[in-house]
DNA sequence: ACCGCAAAAATTGCGTACAATCCGAGCGTC
DNA sequence: GACGCTCGGATTGTACGCAATTTTTGCGGT
């Protein structure tokens, strides 16, 4: 069994692109069209480096190029388009050292999260999120063995545990800064950490392990648990890679 | 003595608002604006909080509304400013704790980047550079007193020292993150860290030894000696925010 | 006076036309 | 045949006008 390294930690999933019955939640055209071009680039519409044209996209999404071009500039700045002046958008291209790369980041910034959590503490509500968190992933891994809705089930479990420890931070940056390094796409689906049941139950240990330093405002303690508990993820990763270690740079 | 915690660990020095001199030099009339709005903000032209009206700007600067928009867009990804929908940008009002955060995660992300260093090793330009800049600091902090040029001098060396040690980490979205802490603006230069000769000695030589640290390939050393070089300077800045403890959050 | 509501003003969001720039094809020269 | 140049098409950058939304203003009722 595996799984995508996207659910590992926690990430939302993306929807389709030129669904016109787009909802259109959005309060204006160029957030909703952010939102299509980012699920488009993500679930794999578009190849590495490849061009966006304005005109193209504005064609395809039944709007002018004033919102497409607002879109691309928001997903330029998110890390997910590369942008040259006079030559456009074009998908950026990660090099398999830079999704290692963002978890190495991760790494760090969610280590400090769970610190700053520690020190500054949670409120009622988040000790009530994390706590039904475990006690849902603790439900889950009852059984002996992964069915792919547990693994949904985990990922959500997953999310909303680190999810609320980044809230817990009270550090938007922090947040903001997590985000990007999860954006980074996972090599295009392509790369896959290991999923087997001891593994995923050994990250629960590490959430049941972190949230009892946060609760007795252990900081040194929580910043490594997290520390630790992403690193193993980043481990995870680089050996899925293909055995080797991870290729020189450049 | 003191000076802006901006120049403690280096930082580039915006230029003046409204300049129609300016040489243009950006490709495009958005970039151009763009650095021009920045400077203004970062000088204090705006009171934080203030809304930025697009027409106005556009009249300012003698372009028309669209460069505007794309420039307000970029500044406000750049965490310079807020945006809502339909109600346009404002400056972004900073708590001191936020200011305080954003050292906190840049003493993760530069002690990550020192480690990385570390690992992957400097080329003989990045050596040629740090070097330089020790060899610099040594010069100017061989007399036993500072005055206004040697600050502003060791500012740059200063400068030039984290900055390669970010380029030698080869992780593009590291220095990205650093950057994003640094532009943090430090209370409208209100907030001065302790800058006495004692307080940059120590500061030069954690240089040293963190060079030492990377030259060696000891990554754990180098991570743990940028770390508290540049927690250091967080805590100077709590400190000298008013001698209490950083006030309560929220 | 205070509150709610409606119309007007101000401001942002979007569409479209035009200008500037970039890229490649074709041609001429060496 | 290779190199450089010019020109044409394609694409992005900018200006401007109108539509949509928000904010302010003004009025009537209580």
């Amino acid at each position: 069994m595996s799984e995508t390294v996207s659910d590992a930690l926690g990430e939302p999933a993306p929807d389709s692109f030129a669904d016109g019955m787009d909802a259109e939640r959005a309060p204006t055209r160029s957030l909703s069209v952010a939102d299509r071009i980012r699920a488009s680039i993500l679930s794999g519409d578009f190849e590495p480096g490849a061009r966006l044209h304005e005109v193209r996209l504005s064609e395809r999404l039944g709007v002018s190029r004033t919102p497409v071009r607002s879109a691309l500039q928001s997903l330029a700045s998110e890390g997910l388009l590369e942008y040259a002046p006079n030559r456009g958008y074009s998908v950026r291209r990660f090099l398999t050292s830079e999704i290692v790369d963002a978890y190495e980041i991760r790494t760090m910034l969610e280590s400090l999260a769970a610190r700053l959590a520690a020190e500054r503490g949670l409120t009622d509500a988040e000790r009530a999120v994390i706590e039904g968190a475990l006690a849902d992933g603790d439900a889950i891994l009852a059984k002996a063995e992964l069915e792919e809705a547990d693994r949904i089930g985990y990922g959500a479990v997953n999310f909303a545990f680190h999810d609320t420890i980044h809230a817990a931070s009270r550090c938007r940056m922090l947040g903001d800064m997590i985000r990007m390094c999860q954006s980074v796409p996972q090599s295009s689906h392509r790369n896959v950490v290991s999923f087997e049941y001891l593994e995923v139950r050994r990250r629960h240990e590490d959430h049941h392990r972190i949230y009892d330093a946060i609760l007795l405002r252990d900081a040194y303690r929580a910043e490594m648990l997290m520390r630790e508990h992403v690193a193993s993820v980043k481990t995870g990763l680089v050996r899925s890679i293909s055995g080797r270690a991870p290729r020189s740079r450049r």
